[in-house]
RNA sequence: GCCGAAAUGGCUCAGUUGGUAGAGCAAUUCAUUCGUAAUGAAUAGGUCGCCGGUUCGAGUCCGGCUUUCGGCUCCA
């Protein structure tokens, strides 16, 4: 007998040898036909592997990651099974289960090319399969053997990746006449697969490099109930409606033009308005903070980016230097602001009782940013950083760190970002040659931040190689409407621009001392950090940051004067109102994409222009009454002072 | 940059196997002066992204380019 705990710290003694699904079965017969894997100590197993040894067992089920990620695992073989049934000859590369669904990259035989007619086929060839109950069969492997079996199926990436496998690891599952290099977990058999939907097609290159051939990549979502599959396409049918390139449009916030050029969003009034309102929120928190506001030029030398490093490390890949008509003249557009805010440290000779000085701009940036990443505000080519740089002490570097986290929580928490994840990126492990500085440095920069973190009690997941190349770096990431993660926020520790620089202070020794360099942009960059705050909010905008706060609708052109009246009034008292005076019924401008977007309708007729006042209605809570002009002012006023009042 | 898809009035979209472009909304005008999701009538608005080719004839078929979209790679 062997014993078995459950998570809740339960034991039961099962005989050896017994498996998951069993355990399951002795649970309840609802568990066991809800199973979907198990974990045996922390490794994930199928429900049939034998349990020979005392373990802690947790049955997942599909409300599990666990299990959620073999179901899309198995899913994924049989999209595979299915492909190799209709496009016999299809090299398959991986397929893994990804956050929502799976993909399979595949090489399709000479002349094919999967395209989204056939996802259809494709899909009803993955139902037929699943009718055939096929059980997923795993089998331990020599090297030898499964580059022999591979080789023979012409499965030449597979091969490619069993080269690598460590012999006696390597195992495979195969479900009918399907056979696939894995380690699993995966389902007992297909069946539980119930509704599956190909969503995708794109191509991917193999093992993410660029110089390997590009595979197809299939992607796909599978449920083990129908109605899950159509809740989550009914998901992503409103997860649409709050792009921020649609409502952007519709509210007429920004817009591109081709003439101008890709990548270069413009903001029109109501976004501009709405820009501004955030810029001053933060430049007021900053205040605080002891931030000075500067202001730099949109140019400068090459010289400038040379002497930073910049030129040589992105150089060719920026907007090429502009040249003037004096002979070897060259500048510039900035592609970031540090080194101009380092000039202005290097101005005039700086004392320890300086520091920390923190340099702050909203600084407009170009990038020549790949054509086929441009997306949107999230990515593009000329953005508005806000910016800032301090330069302190190697003794104030952890403390200005805390407060610089302490800027970015007031203002996700201002503007309810509350799923944000944070993100400490730190050097590759073992590919250093790309990161300038030295080790030591490095080293201590890399500590203050994970202690910084520590000391906010900040989870965050570390990644290595993912540190820009002169500094580690802490980012804020906030997922858009589809799940994607964007990163906002960012604080990066710098030591290697002042050394670049030569930029020093006068410490209390009366030596001369390096400073270090923080960069951070709470909001990232303007342009994203409106495009997520459209997506988390769908365009409805916390009142004291939307570009309309009121709109006011005549219920006849007898009254537009009134309302002109209306609104020069609330003008007066700070409410930002719109008068909307088509002569059309009312009813017919509150419909969707017109007004919805502004949280109060002011209605004006004959009653409300004999007593002074307004009828009120809220968005999403109906009527409120009438109310006198200035008491109405006063209620929008207090509301956004309430909202407020803690930045 | 790479793979794939798309581009038709201001917006959202129809447009069959090639035969000189349609709708709804928005706009303008006239009538209506109306109380919280659609008042009626009329008008105007398009070199069908651009360039080339095939054809008697191209929005439609073919090639190139531009932009956008979905991914990949990248992201100071």
């Amino acid at each position: 007998m062997i014993k078995i705990t459950f998570p809740d710290g339960s034991v039961r003694e099962y005989e050896s040898g017994v498996t998951g699904l069993q355990i399951a079965e002795s649970i309840s017969p609802r568990l066991a036909q809800e199973v979907l894997a198990c974990g045996v100590n922390g490794e994930t197993v199928e429900l049939n592997r034998p349990i020979t040894e005392d373990a802690a067992v947790k049955l997942y089920k599909w409300e599990d990651e666990e299990g959620k990620h073999a179901f899309w695992h198995t899913s994924a073989h049989l999209l595979a099974e299915a492909l190799q049934e209709l496009y016999p000859g299809t090299q398959f590369g991986i397929g893994p289960a990804i956050e929502n669904g799976f993909y399979y990259d595949v090489m399709p035989p000479e002349g094919v090319v999967i395209k989204d007619s056939d996802f259809p086929t494709i899909e009803k060839k993955m139902n037929e399969l699943v009718q055939r109950k096929e059980c997923l069969v795993r089998q331990e492997i020599s090297k030898n053997d499964a580059l022999k079996f591979f080789g023979e199926h012409g499965q030449t990436y597979k091969n490619e990746l069993i080269a690598e496998l460590e012999d006696g690891h390597i195992t495979t599952y195969t479900q009918g006449n399907y056979t696939d290099l894995c380690r699993g977990p995966h389902l007992l058999n297909t069946a539980p697969i119930k509704a599956v939907k190909v969503m995708a097609v794109s191509s991917a290159y193999w093992r993410g490099d660029e110089k390997r051939p590009q595979m197809t990549r299939v992607y796909g979502i599978s449920f083990p109930k129908k109605k899950m599959l159509d809740e989550y396409l009914q998901l992503l049918e409103e997860a649409k409606k709050r792009d921020h390139r649609k409502i952007g449009k519709e509210m007429e916030l920004f817009m591109f033009s081709d003439l101008v050029g890709k990548g270069l969003p413009m903001w029109l009034p109501r976004g501009t308005a709405l820009r501004l309102r955030l810029e001053d929120f933060l430049k007021n928190i900053q205040k605080r903070f002891g931030y000075q506001q500067v202001i730099t030029p949109h140019i400068g030398s090459k010289n400038l980016y040379v002497t930073s490093g910049h030129y040589a490390k992105y150089g060719k890949d920026s907007f090429q230097p502009i040249h003037t008509p004096e002979e070897g003249e060259e500048y510039m557009l900035k592609p970031m602001n540090c080194p101009h805010h380092c000039a202005i440290y290097a101005w005039k000779p700086r004392s320890y009782k300086d520091l920390p000085l923190r340099l702050a701009e909203f600084g407009t940036v170009y990038r020549y940013e790949q054509s086929g990443e441009l997306h949107g505000l999230t990515r593009v080519r000329g953005f508005t950083q806000d910016d800032a740089h301090i330069f302190c002490r190697p003794d104030q570097v952890k403390d200005e760190f805390l407060r610089v986290m302490d800027i970015i929580m007031i203002i996700f928490r201002a503007l309810h970002f509350e799923n944000f994840e944070a993100q400490i990126s730190l050097r590759d492990k073992v590919n250093r040659e790309k990161y300038i500085g030295s080790e030591e440095n490095w080293e201590k920069a890399e500590q203050a931040i994970i202690e910084a973190c520590e000391e906010k009690g900040l989870k965050a997941r570390v990644e290595y190689g993912e540190a820009a190349f002169y500094g580690p770096k802490l980012d804020f990431m906030v997922k858009d409407a589809l799940g994607r993660r964007w990163q906002l926020g960012t604080i990066q520790v710098d030591y290697n621009l002042p050394e670049r620089f030569k930029l020093e202070y006068m410490g209390s020794d009366n030596q001369k001392h390096r400073p270090v360099m923080i960069h951070r942009a709470p909001f990232g960059s303007m342009e994203r950090f409106v495009a997520v705050l459209i997506e988390h909010t769908a365009g409805h905008f916390p009142l004291w940051l939307t570009p309309d706060q009121v709109a006011i609708l005549p219920i006849s052109d007898k009254f537009n004067d009134y309302a002109e009246q209306v609104r020069a009034s609330l003008e007066e008292q700070d409410v930002r109102a719109c008068v909307d005076d088509r002569s059309e019924k009312i009813g017919r401008k509150i419909r969707d994409n017109e007004l919805k977007h502004i949280p109060y309708l002011l209605i004006v007729g004959e009653k409300e222009a004999a007593e002074g006042t307004v009828s009120v209605r809220k968005q999403g809570e109906g009527d409120q009454g009438a109310m006198k002009i200035a008491d109405f002012a006063k209620k929008i006023n207090d509301e956004v002072a309430e909202m407020t009042k803690n930045y």
